[in-house]
DNA sequence: ATGATATTTCGATATTTCCAAAATTATGGA
DNA sequence: TCCATAATTTTGGAAATATCGAAATATCAT
């Protein structure tokens, strides 16, 4: 993952608001809400949800699609999971199981076949 | 953790000098690095140094001790633990496995002797 | 088309963050 | 004590970010 990407991601989430958006789209699940939903939910302002969660999605921690008026927002997993990842790697490069996490070294490897 | 720290915490990180830094740091290993040695390898002017990782240090990313005329600066590994297991909970929170990772709903249980 | 609803974009302001030169503080050696 | 070195704090200005009302855009129902 990229240093650039990396930050992007770290800035998106280092908000209050932004990360209470994103833990209320992780508990509603891969289907996602609207953002109305959300808005009513956290009680922001349209305006205010509208350039937080842009931001999330500019930084492909969330995802979006239309569904007739409304635009469902969901969690994008497997961004969270590179982020998560590559925090990881740079913890414990050079200083493996520094970090006290089992496989140090290399991206986590695919289950064989 | 609390949602507070988990933002300080990013936001420390979320700044490419800041990242940059902290990876010097994982690097450098738990004896750390002295501040003119960490702005002399990535060519940043001593208050420019100062002021970033003292950010990092009040979000506890890193721990700093005096060594005669220098400070050192090391990466604290346990609160760079802590953050990743927050981002892997609000990731995964009622959503086990969504994230992919092996061990969703606890935090890490210890080795068994 | 017209109206109602859902959301975003615009615009203006307030706040925070970033940067680095200048000044200050802390430490150790002669 | 006096000097040199290592770092931080102060300071101030530029740039980025946050907030939210008003206006604009998109979609659906009638």
């Amino acid at each position: 993952m990229e240093s650039s990407s990396i930050v992007a991601a770290l800035s998106s989430l280092a908000q209050e608001t932004r990360l209470a958006v994103f833990r209320t789209l992780v508990e509603a699940g891969p289907d996602g809400m609207a953002a109305g939903a959300i808005a009513e939910r956290l009680k922001l302002p349209a305006p205010t949800l509208s350039f937080h969660i842009a931001q999330l999605e500019r930084a492909g921690i969330v995802a979006s699609r239309r569904a007739g008026r409304s635009i469902m927002y969901a969690a994008h997993f497997p961004a969270m999971q590179a982020l998560i990842e590559a925090l990881t790697e740079s913890c414990c490069a050079g200083n493996p199981e520094a970090c006290g996490f089992p496989k140090p070294k290399s991206k986590r490897r695919k289950v064989a076949a």
